[in-house]
DNA sequence: ATACTATGTGTATAGACAACACTAAGTAAT
DNA sequence: ATTACTTAGTGTTGTCTATACACATAGTAT
């Protein structure tokens, strides 16, 4: 089966590449974080940018957002899923290639260590609000991101991806409002959370200068499609 | 600048490529149908499946599915909207290829005549319900656009993509039912549609066998974020 | 014992959604 | 002109959901 004899239209034009870009966002510090990556080759030397790299042939889209993903971050078996592609001509100035984006939410720093590569001289986390100008158009693609964060957060459960194991009923609320950036009120969100029948008690808080709140656990991580806030 | 030199690992692997693939709707006899085509070569011959093709190094993603539509349908300003990223490895068992897959609305066939190119043999509608197995992983595809379009449809004033320019309520409530499959209350889908205030009168039906309806307009086409049903 | 701090709880009002059946305005046939 | 036929057009009620709002509780620290 020999390719140019079948689709001969194939060697006609000369045709583009594509990538993973992600957008990994934590909540460090009471603030919505996103991991960035200094760059160390033009044309965006010196820059900052999404982590990501090319798709090889051998593997899956999703396979190559994992791949790098473990590569920078360490981890596995994280929350990811496909946000869009952008195909821009000029979006990469050197080489025309197609981007890929994904999001992946990590819910704890703690097990994490960062790992440089031979592209990036560095790569940190960065709070939401403290982003400016990145390489390509990756302000575009964290805008869209976050878009579509805030929106899954209201129609299901992905918070159950930003939150530890074991949490109270107000860490989870200062989760929703640290990323829809505005305050909820707490017994409109209290009757919400536990008539949605998604989580379970799991205990008490220990040891802490005040009345100890009831812990909580997610009864599952599958995503779910549930009214929320 | 030399890639080589500024990117050193772009060579290392070997990598892939993209294309588009498009989901295109249209109501024709009171069905939903979907373009499909005829194809001409292995490793799929004679099977059917959504028009597409390769993403071409000068134009974005979003330029390569409206050529791809103008070359098949004929028409350009339709409603096109990229829906998700098809990678997996084996999805064309002979090259390597990624399918950026697009969702377009046409809402009448009137003006549209279809055009077969050197890849497909025939190209026609065929209503959703009477689609089998397709090439590729198309029905995937397939599939993932019809939830969309069904989503949308609740969310957003898309549906003015499928009614011609002046339409009737009852028309604007039978591509709903279509749509979404199941039969819907006639007082308050008219209540609901007009407290949207989306749309405008526009005159009355003339010459059928029955009281006349009014007809409608939409103030805009421009996609707009809305609780429908 | 008192101060401090975050937890935890109920009610009332307004708006949205769902269920439901008959009259109105035109054409066609007699 | 009357009648039959066909689709258009119209309101009310009950239920559920979202929102707004304030005070008592259970711990620790002094």
């Amino acid at each position: 089966m020999n390719k140019k004899e079948k689709k001969p239209e194939f060697e006609k034009y000369e045709y583009s590449s594509a990538a993973v870009d992600l957008v990994i966002f934590s909540i460090i510090n009471g603030e919505l974080n996103v991991l960035l990556t200094k760059m160390k080759y033009k044309p965006f030397e010196g820059k900052l940018a999404l982590p990501g790299g090319r798709i090889r042939v051998h593997e899956s889209v999703d396979e190559c957002a994992k791949r790098e993903i473990k590569e920078k971050v360490g981890v596995k078996d994280i929350y990811i899923e496909q946000l869009y592609s952008f195909g821009d001509v000029k979006r990469d100035p050197s080489v025309r290639i197609i981007s890929v984006s994904y999001l992946a939410l990590v819910d704890s720093i703690d097990n994490i260590k960062l790992e440089t590569t031979e592209k990036y001289e560095k790569i940190y986390w960065t709070p939401i609000n403290k982003v400016s100008k990145l390489a390509y158009d990756h302000n575009k693609i964290l805008k869209y991101a976050l878009f579509r964060l805030k929106s899954k957060l209201i129609y299901t459960n992905i918070v159950c991806n930003l939150l530890p194991k074991k949490f109270s009923l107000s860490e989870m609320q200062k989760v929703h409002e640290i990323i829809l950036g505005r305050k909820l009120d707490k017994r409109n969100f209290r009757k919400k959370v536990l008539t949605l029948d998604l989580i379970k008690e799991a205990g008490r808080e220990v040891g802490v200068p005040h009345r100890p709140s009831k812990l909580y656990s997610f009864k599952t991580k599958k995503l779910m499609i549930i009214e929320m806030f």
